[in-house]
DNA sequence: ACCCAGGCGGGCG
DNA sequence: CGCCCGCATGGG
């Protein structure tokens, strides 16, 4: 049993980013029920009006003595919301998207999961995005129980590209077989965990199909470093409306502007942004 | 039919 | 640097 407060689980699991909790949230307000699948296994949870209680269960590969720690760490419930949120609450337009959107927690997940995931966002809408993923799951997961967990890098850099393709991946296939090979082979993405912010999304950045803002995603919700800031169409738009006037500012100006209106803990106020933007349709 | 989607790489000035 | 282009695919 875990006890959450300050949590939401529906802003969460909808605001995009754990992909791969592709499968079932049954909403009811912020509590409800929801299944996901990791690379070692399978993990049910509910959430429990009036008790905020967490009730959980999980088949595969997981240890029953780290599993709430590891689920714990999964959906942020660990973070200092009430000081993060307090710390990045400049102004009256975060204000409002943090009223709104209040529990939403910055998810952590595996890296090579959430690797594949942002790869596969780019040109990309949400809801494909998680089709192609389910497909690869599919396709290429290892079988356990009758079930299929999520793919691993060595197995997705030994298929084949026109396998890959198959799963509805389009041009970003090749982006896909050139990561997977790396992570499997001569990336060496353990120590991205040590490396500051810059010299981990530079290094990112050498690979092939991962830019700007696909680092600052992987860097965010993989790694758990809360000083990316993805700049993605939704989150431009917002800021150019709601801190310049609706003027047109590079994706430098807004890093540059980020950082000195939020500082350490900016992809907090990025995923408000983010969420508030798109459920109001601002931009 | 047309437009867009959590962008990126490459080519250009 | 900044700007512009093509890129697969499916849903509104």
């Amino acid at each position: 049993m875990i006890y959450a407060t300050d949590f939401h689980l529906r802003y969460t699991i909808e605001s995009g980013q754990p992909l791969t909790f592709y499968s079932i949230l049954k909403p009811s307000g912020r509590y409800g029920s929801l299944s996901y699948v990791t690379s070692d296994g399978f993990v049910q949870l509910r959430y429990k009006r009036n008790s905020e209680k967490i009730d959980y269960s999980f088949e595969g590969r997981y240890k029953k003595s780290s599993i709430e720690d590891e689920i714990r760490a999964r959906l942020g419930l660990d973070h200092d919301l009430k000081g993060i949120l307090s710390a990045i609450n400049t102004d009256p337009f975060m204000d409002s998207a943090i009223k709104d959107l209040y529990g939403m927690r910055i998810t952590k997940n595996e890296p090579w999961e959430t690797t594949l995931c942002f790869v596969m966002s780019q040109f990309n809408n949400i809801k494909r995005i998680r089709g192609i993923i389910q497909n690869m799951i599919n396709a290429f997961g290892d079988e356990f129980d009758g079930r299929r967990l999520f793919p691993t890098p060595e197995a997705i850099a030994r298929a084949d590209i026109a396998d890959i393709r198959k799963c509805g991946t389009g041009f970003r296939d090749r982006y896909i077989k050139h990561v997977a090979e790396q992570f499997t082979c001569g990336f060496e993405y353990d120590r991205l965990y040590q490396m500051g912010y810059e010299d981990a999304k530079e290094r990112l950045m050498e690979l092939d199909g991962i830019g700007d803002k696909v680092a600052d995603c992987i860097l965010l919700f993989g790694y758990g470093k809360y000083e990316a800031f993805p700049i993605d169409t939704w989150v431009k738009r917002v800021v150019e409306r709601a801190y310049f006037k609706g003027r047109k500012k590079s994706v430098r100006q807004i890093h540059e502007f980020s950082m000195e209106r939020w500082g350490a803990n900016r992809g907090y106020a990025q995923q408000y942004i983010f969420e508030f933007g798109r459920r109001n349709k601002i931009g």
